[in-house]
RNA sequence: UGACCCAUAGUGUAACGGUAGCACUCCGGUUUUUGGUACCGUCAGUCAAGGUUCGAAUCCUUGUGGGUCAACCA
């Protein structure tokens, strides 16, 4: 049991409640159980979170079981992916298994339950059986074939199995109740007809069983003594204990479903459904889009494992319905990179500064801190010469005394460098600024001790040496949707509600020479603009940066509420 | 015209019959060679009405609001 050092969530006190109640915690076993249609995404994070976070706590073994039981949409490509992502967020599994591995065994066990006269087989067209189903409010109707012997159903049963059939021509049934006020009780389907080629089992199968009636029984298998699903599959759960009842020995672990709310974010969506159509309307780049809430986009984007884990704890789990903000994640990002990303300048809209006190043709090498943060980071020079970028809008040829940063007339200082001041500027045809003329104060040099070094300038502004500088690609994402729940609104499409502004390029970003060896994954705060990491699609020579996410910003923020 | 689930600051979560707390966001301030960080502070909540109880966010009833369920998907 956990001492109780902090809030328990209501699965852990389920998970107290059983041990308190005599279950044996060498007993506790987890899993998590992707299909493997598709990528994951911040919402199977959370999933992943609980359950591996669930195994951590207790010490219990936590199996990776991938429920492919539906050849049709499954593919070993997305196998391949959901063991990375895993991986990469940081957790072990104890198992690698397969619900394709169980395929003799559930058949064995259907054919029990015909035996018992629990099962049968049916003839009926999908569009009959839907038509006798009922609906939520009227009772269902039986089967003209819930009658048939155990021997025809044995027969037929087999026969299905040995591709004699159709697809489509037969299907078994659970015999239950075609009254339940529960639609899943209405003898559902456990195995259906797919002449289709699997990605384990190849051409061995030819009938397939369903999702309930393989999930139980699998945990029971693998002896998961709490299986944890999202909240869809409450209905589920009667379902899952009537065919654990037809197969529980009464003297092993009896696995228990539980279920909680999935983790909703805002800005985004989540659904498989929705986020493959926008890949496959070319939306956004692919699956690994930065933009994507997929753990392959939050990847590229620069977010890290343990931003990613710290969120999920954050957001914490219960059974209601939510849309956890956005800010929570930028926090966890921000905080984490904060402590370990380091500095360097960067200049995304450069403007020309001619330091015209500064003798042409020199240059010198300024030192500068790699992270305020972190007293281990060090240092490292970089060059300084008479003509630098800052940012075009670091310049105000007027402007009131909030205004932090140059203007004319007036001081700021180059961070890591010199105090400046703005003379003049010179202007083309259309009054676009293409230089600031400066004056440097050859006294005030970062670090230098001297008394002009001190002097206290309101404003300092990053810049990079002209000369020097490399020139890179710039990517600043921004959030995917402008409604903060964008499927919420059954009238409106969720794509109505893009972000045109989701994406801006910037060909032409100027780097501090000291990146030019940077690798993919790589992160660095840009000082005064935010954290970015090196993209994959970055090379030597051709460097690509991501914004993974800008810092706060309390300027901007000034100036929007004006 | 059903069954089931849910309801606590703007958001997300605690409190398990005994002082409604935490985090994020927002807002204000101090420090700062990043308008960042750090630190300090402010605003802000039990869906409603009844009932049980010395005492209710918590238990009961009713209502209201939201969600889920009628795929040979998972």
């Amino acid at each position: 049991m956990i001492e109780k050092k902090r809030a328990l969530n209501f699965l852990e006190q389920i998970i107290e409640e059983d041990l308190a109640n005599g279950l044996n915690p060498d007993k506790l076993r987890f899993r998590f159980p992707p299909e493997p249609n598709g990528y994951l995404h911040i919402g199977h994070a959370a999933s992943i979170c609980l359950n591996f976070g669930l195994g951590l706590t207790y010490d219990a073994p936590v199996n990776l079981r991938f429920d492919d039981t539906n050849p049709v949409k499954e593919e070993q490509e997305y196998v391949d992916a959901i063991k990375e992502d895993i991986k990469w967020l940081g957790f072990e599994w104890d198992k690698e298994l397969y619900s394709s591995d169980y395929f003799q065994q559930l058949y064995d066990w259907a054919v029990l339950l015909i035996q018992k006269g629990k099962a049968y087989v049916d003839d009926q067209s999908s569009e009959e059986m839907a038509r006798q189903k009922g609906t939520p409010t009227r009772p269902g109707e039986n089967s003209p074939f819930r009658d048939r012997s155990v021997e025809e159903n044995l027969d037929l049963f087999e026969r299905m199995k040995n591709g004699e059939f159709d697809e489509g021509t037969h299907v078994l049934r659970a015999k239950i109740d075609m009254a339940s006020p529960n639609m899943l009780m209405r003898d559902p389907l456990m195995y259906r007809i797919l002449k289709k080629s699997h990605h384990r089992t190849g051409e061995t199968w030819k009938i397939y069983p369903m999702y309930d009636w393989t999930h139980g029984e699998s945990d029971y298998i693998e002896q998961i003594s709490h299986s944890l699903c999202t909240l869809e599959f409450k209905h589920h759960r009667e379902l899952y204990d009537w065919f654990l009842d037809q197969v529980y020995s009464g003297d092993d672990l009896r696995p228990k479903q539980r279920e909680f709310a999935r983790r909703n974010l805002s800005y985004t969506v989540m659904s498989k459904r929705k986020l493959l159509q926008l890949v496959e309307e070319g939306l956004v780049a692919g699956w690994d889009d930065p933009r994507m809430p997929t753990i392959s986009g939050l990847r590229r984007r620069g977010y890290t494992p343990t931003s990613i884990r710290n969120f999920s704890e954050a957001a914490g789990i219960a059974k209601r319905d939510n849309v956890t903000d956005l800010a929570l994640l930028e926090f966890h990002i921000r905080n984490e990179l904060n402590k370990t990303a380091p500095r360097v300048m960067a200049v995304l809209d450069p403007v020309k500064v001619v330091i015209t006190n500064y003798p042409d043709g020199r240059e010198e090498q300024l030192l500068a801190e790699n992270n305020p943060e972190d007293p281990d980071a060090g240092s490292r020079s970089i060059p300084f010469s008479r003509e630098i970028y800052i940012e075009r809008n670091d310049f105000r040829e007027v402007a009131n005394k909030k205004f932090f940063r140059l203007k004319l007339g007036h001081e700021v200082r180059l961070k890591n460098a010199y105090i400046i001041k703005a003379n003049d500027v010179v202007k083309d045809e259309s009054g676009k600024i293409l230089e600031i003329h400066c004056t440097y104060d050859e006294d005030s040099k970062s670090g230098s001790g001297s008394e002009a070094s001190m002097r206290k300038v309101k404003g300092t502004i990053h810049w990079v040496s002209i000369a020097h500088a490399l020139k890179a690609e710039v990517r600043l994402y921004d959030r995917l949707f402008t409604h903060e729940a964008p499927d919420a609104d059954k009238e409106k499409d969720f794509k109505e509600y893009i972000n045109p502004e989701s994406l801006q390029v910037i060909q032409d970003a100027y780097l501090e020479p000291s990146l030019e060896k940077v690798k993919p994954a790589d992160h660095f705060q840009f000082q005064r603009l935010g954290y970015f990491n090196v993209d994959d699609d970055s090379r030597p020579g051709a460097l690509v940066f991501n914004r993974t996410v800008a810092l706060r910003d309390s300027w901007a923020r000034m100036e929007q509420k004006k």
